[in-house]
DNA sequence: CGTGCGATTGAACTATATCAAATTCGGTGG
DNA sequence: CCACCGAATTTGATATAGTTCAATCGCACG
């Protein structure tokens, strides 16, 4: 159990930041040598709470996670989703204070790596240093662009552009992936959050795009029908998540 | 002229840098080392273009920046705002593509330093890469902000919010600041884009504002007549910026 | 003195929110 | 296997925050 598990824990990790940017043989081992402190969370649970000070970054293993934050009224923005060998607060390495919180969608696994492990390995090898650097700034490219998706497009643009950025983040992972179907966990409430629009509304936006043939879905399992659609109508270009040349050959 | 000119060039970066970390008299030497190549832009101009590839870094001197993002429609959205000392395409160190681009409010001085530059200077000195990492970091942060701000915040507290943070990042730069004044040198249009509102309704909803007796304004000369009321109204809390101790005792 | 941009006003319109109820569905215990 | 439960989805009706369009006004500047 333990060998194995934890290589392929350490995967995911390595997986992600190759998504990104180049690491050598030597540069994986030494990623596969972090330590890993495992915890299964719940679904809909905090993993990290704004105000937290933290001494340990989060590693998602399984399972799909959001950041979000409330303001004093007490409505709640999801920030971002993060998948599988993200590090979802990275940051927390050099703000000390967190000003925002980590929660699970679904029942997660997570891992948590100590700042000073992190830290001494990337001052060891700037290769992997230049990679986690790559991965925090990548997150920040991605709020640039919700910040746009939420103050400019339309409510059917939001969600079409939301599905269009899961689709491919999700696609990049499950490389194995048959079809077009994708596992969204996410219930309307959390979309709405998400988009910064209403249950009733995303739930009519969402009959509109089913009706466009752009997507179907039994439950949770979205299928994506007409992917070049669904971009048009989500004002999606890929650029902003700075992928190298995409794996695969996977073209988006 | 050069000797002292540069010197305070260099001072701005120094200063924002000691916002949010510690420099040793050593680091901020090194930091007044860093070549500049200087250049003044006009008001309303690129400084920077979305699809540009950096091999350079910009630094604000004089004036006020925004950085920005367009829609397929060709609709604006405003993401952030730059003061002097900011460095805001520092992702450009890692990112190849700019995937936004950066442009003048004001007429601007800005300095533009070669990534080889800053990238052996943060692999000399780790205070040094540790301050920029901060900068970076806390940029991120400010984005989280503005996506809650825009996604769930009412007109009249989204652009009170906004005026939180600029009054609090700009008073930090003037220290010397007689009153409450600051000086907002955007549009009503500017300030539009920046929270997703119509020219229309920002205009009524300063009105409101004024009417509440929270700011009052010359031109763009604006006064902060209620400040804890400003705060209330903007649901405003600083901590997302991330601030040491604030300097000069001011508290916000 | 125009000229033109930014600020302001008014009126009509609409995208989206809110409220409230009904329906579907995945599980869970009997 | 069925009945039931709470949560998620869906529907309908009404309300509203914010947009759009179209003028007008006030200036600063050439």
């Amino acid at each position: 159990m333990s060998a194995s598990t934890v290589s392929s824990d350490h995967a995911r990790l390595i997986i992600q930041l190759e998504l990104i940017a180049d690491l050598t043989e030597s540069e994986r081992e030494q990623l596969r040598a972090l330590p890993l402190r495992l915890r299964k969370v719940a679904a809909r649970t905090d993993i990290v709470s704004e105000g937290d000070q933290a001494v340990e970054t989060c590693l998602i293993l399984d399972g799909l996670v959001c950041r979000y934050k409330t303001t004093g009224e007490g409505a709640r923005q999801i920030l971002s989703f993060h998948f599988p060998g993200d590090l979802p607060d990275l940051q927390s390495l050099y703000l000390e204070c967190m000003d925002h919180g980590i929660a699970s969608i679904t029942s997660t696994r997570v891992a948590f790596i100590p700042h000073q492990a992190l830290r001494s390995l990337a001052a060891r090898e700037p290769g992997i240093a230049a990679a986690l650097a790559k991965h925090a700034l990548v997150d920040a490219s991605i709020f640039r662009e919700w910040i746009l998706n939420v103050g400019q497009r339309q409510a059917t643009e939001r969600i079409a552009h939301l599905f269009c950025e899961f689709y491919v983040r999700a696609r990049l992972l499950d490389s194995g992936a048959e079809q077009d179907s994708i596992l969204l966990p996410f219930t309307q409430a959390e979309l709405g959050d998400a988009t910064g629009l209403s249950v009733v509304h995303v739930n009519r936006v969402l009959q509109k795009i089913r009706g466009q043939g752009l997507i179907e879905n039994k439950g949770h399992n979205y299928t994506v029908t007409d992917w070049p659609g669904l971009q048009r109508a989500g004002d999606f270009n890929a650029r902003y998540l700075h992928l190298k040349a995409t794996p695969h050959g996977l073209v988006f």
